[in-house]
DNA sequence: ATCCGGTAAA
DNA sequence: TTTACCGGAT
């Protein structure tokens, strides 16, 4: 038996017994697929649990989503952070609904096209959605394959790596396995490798791994608070504000110490909230206020 | 205070 | 290739 064969047979034999239980491993419907993906882009699986069936209920489908506000569904996408995927996912649905006849394309081309849409959704749609054996590399993958193939792939491109690496069936198990062993037991620093699978036939058993650095580059900000916070705070004020809020009282709500000179920063960060299809900017009387995208 | 991450735009 | 985008966990 190869050494891939055996690392295929290690990581599937536990897969089959250790996989936990989550919904979107119950479908292959596409939407739902799709939408447990980008949920699961930038956010832990504990908190996709919690969201995916509330959304889900919400908008059970392209068509339901197209036909919302999106208010409405930033409203529903609360507690998720990255609101611009919820701006994106509805812009989607609409492409679907109107250039796509209601059903998600097949290929990856097609799919990557779509907004919100990168190569690793596309893959992971491919594979999960429509069963094909594309290769999909998340950072749990990625951190995976690095560590238990061979020197000899290290300096090949991470894609062309897990293409070579996906076993000619169960492509659908394989990526699901990859994904689970990297988030549970090859985690980025301090591996549980006394309780891999693969423990045996990994060269980098034990090893020890350098944590790895995150950007120099301090995060954009004001007084030290990076402007994330300040964006996170007016959606959220006016996720609670069925009507427009002036910008003077958005910025008191949102910022301590908020003063009349604090106003064209204030004004930046709401235009981009607006570039971001997050807000709606208008002016009444004279003032500037600010709601809800429609 | 620091960690975590896929997509889009620059 | 680099940067901005988020909020919850630790």
């Amino acid at each position: 038996m190869t050494q891939l064969a055996k690392i295929h047979k290690g990581i599937l034999r536990w897969y089959s017994k250790e996989a936990r239980d989550l919904p979107w491993r119950r479908t292959h419907n596409p939407f739902r697929i799709l939408l447990s993906e980008v949920m699961l882009q930038q956010t832990q699986v504990q908190r996709v649990l919690q969201k995916y069936p509330e959304f889900l209920k919400k908008f059970p489908s392209f068509d339901s989503l197209a036909r919302a506000r999106a208010s409405s569904v930033i409203r529903a996408w609360r507690g998720m952070g990255y609101n611009n995927r919820a701006v994106r996912l509805r812009k989607l649905a609409g492409e679907i609904t109107h250039k796509y006849g209601g059903k998600l394309p097949r290929t990856i081309r097609e799919l990557e096209s779509l907004p919100g849409i990168g190569p690793y959704t596309a893959r992971a749609v491919s594979c999960f959605a429509f069963g094909q054996r594309a290769p999909v590399v998340d950072t749990n993958v990625h951190r995976v394959l690095r560590r238990i193939l061979p020197k000899e792939t290290q300096r090949r491109r991470i894609w062309d790596v897990a293409e070579w690496a996906l076993p000619r069936r169960n492509a659908y198990s394989w990526n699901q396995s990859l994904m689970e062993l990297g988030s549970r037991i090859c985690v980025a620093r301090n591996p549980k490798c006394p309780v891999c699978p693969v423990e045996k036939i990994c060269p980098s058993a034990f090893k020890k791994h350098i944590a790895f650095r995150r950007n120099g580059a301090a995060e954009p900000g004001r007084n030290g608070i990076p402007n994330r916070i300040y964006r996170g705070r007016i959606v959220e004020t006016l996720r609670d504000s069925r009507r427009s809020v002036k910008a003077s009282v958005l910025g008191r709500r949102v910022v301590s110490g908020f003063r009349e000179k604090d106003e064209p920063w204030l004004v930046r960060l709401l235009k981009g909230l607006e570039r971001d299809g997050l807000v709606r900017i208008h002016n009444h009387r004279k003032k500037t206020e600010v709601s809800l995208a429609r």
